[in-house]
DNA sequence: TTGACATTCATACGTATGTATGCCAGTAAT
DNA sequence: ATTACTGGCATACATACGTATGAATGTCAA
């Protein structure tokens, strides 16, 4: 059955995981209501119940669909053929990729980082598929002395903090800084800032 | 009067603020009611209304009260007699003191980031006076040759990122690598690790 | 002791919420 | 043509929420 004449092919349970993404990562779970999610996605009151079963497994299954791609974009990038640097490159670079096809993305992230308890699942996962990783190639580069010495873990925190909080700052900035992050411009300048600062940061002075 | 005879003088006002704060950076706003906030705090249901009138004015005295501290901090270490880099790394140290003291600061700020719209006006003016200290800074350094060249608003946002996200992270971290953030020594650690890579991340290569 | 004031308390009210239920429309196979 | 099935729809229900109200209690000055 072709469930929306308007659109060209989107089915309500897409609609609905797409709006529920943006809720979820704007107003957090509980500040996201079933109504407001199929109002927004032209679908009845029943639709998350009958799609989802709960809101909880709505929730679960947004987070799924944001980070499984990530996962993937991110362990392709830590297998390049390169030095540890451009590898590490790359996966910031790949990051930045996933973020701007799924700019909810570091709002969610950040939202179970915050609750203080076990984030759910889907984030556990992701941190503990990726951080290895980013921690692999860090201690490559300090084998071959191309990275700074320092706690591998921390050093890889240090990298991810700057893709996820400038996405992050990014609405702020324009309000209080004269950068508008609306246009694609500015959305490449911040890359090579951060591409630049994660060298700056890892690399070991000469 | 004598509120609450057992802890030594804390006022019921003062439980409140201290609850509500823990439980709106963990929970979000709409995750946090005020059923919840009244009874951690050993108070009657009516209290946060005879205090504070309303649920928003509590959460604005809650921003207040962690954010005001924190605005004094950072504009003093910006006042240092110092090199532009060592000023930095004295605002750096400043906020790891206030998050000291006050745990839930971080996840407090990124749920404001996260939600999209315009943050609270506390939030928005914390920003607004930290954010050109810390850029006046770079500028500095800039211009005296010790620090790299690039938007100072992003190097500012990048440096920010550090203290943000690794406190945020930190419940993650033991989670998934070995590091466990209780301990104070750790605490220490990262604050170190933080220092050296906000120096790194901006210091120009020799 | 009385009276004024500040605070605490129990309870009520209207609304918003997640979920359940039952009915209807369209499609595809028998 | 009938049946079965999938998806959509309107509505109901119990609960949870923020806030309002008024009575009770304690403190202190006069």
């Amino acid at each position: 059955m072709n469930p929306r004449p308007g659109r060209p092919q989107e089915t309500t349970r897409d609609s609905l995981l797409a709006v529920a993404l943006r809720l979820f990562a704007h107003n957090g779970y509980r500040g996201t209501t079933i109504r407001e999610v199929t109002a927004l996605a032209n679908a009845n009151l029943g639709a998350v119940t009958y799609h989802f079963g709960t809101k909880e497994e709505l929730y679960r299954q947004v987070l799924e669909s944001v980070l499984g791609p990530l996962k993937d974009r991110v362990s392709a990038a830590s297998r390049l053929e390169a030095p540890p640097l451009d590898r590490i490159e790359a996966m910031v670079r790949a990051i930045f990729a996933h973020i701007r096809e799924h700019p909810e993305m570091p709002a969610l992230m950040v939202r179970e980082l915050a609750s203080g308890q076990a984030p759910h699942h889907q984030i556990l996962t992701t941190f503990r598929e990726a951080l290895p990783l980013l921690v692999g190639m860090i201690r490559d580069g300090q084998r071959d002395g191309s990275i700074r010495e320092g706690d591998p873990v921390l050093l890889a925190l240090s990298t991810l903090a700057q893709p996820i909080y400038l996405n992050l700052a990014r609405p702020v900035i324009s309000r209080v800084a004269g950068v508008d992050p609306q246009h694609g411009d500015d959305s490449d300048r911040i890359v090579e800032h951060v591409a630049a600062t994660v060298r700056a940061q890892l690399g070991r002075r000469p």
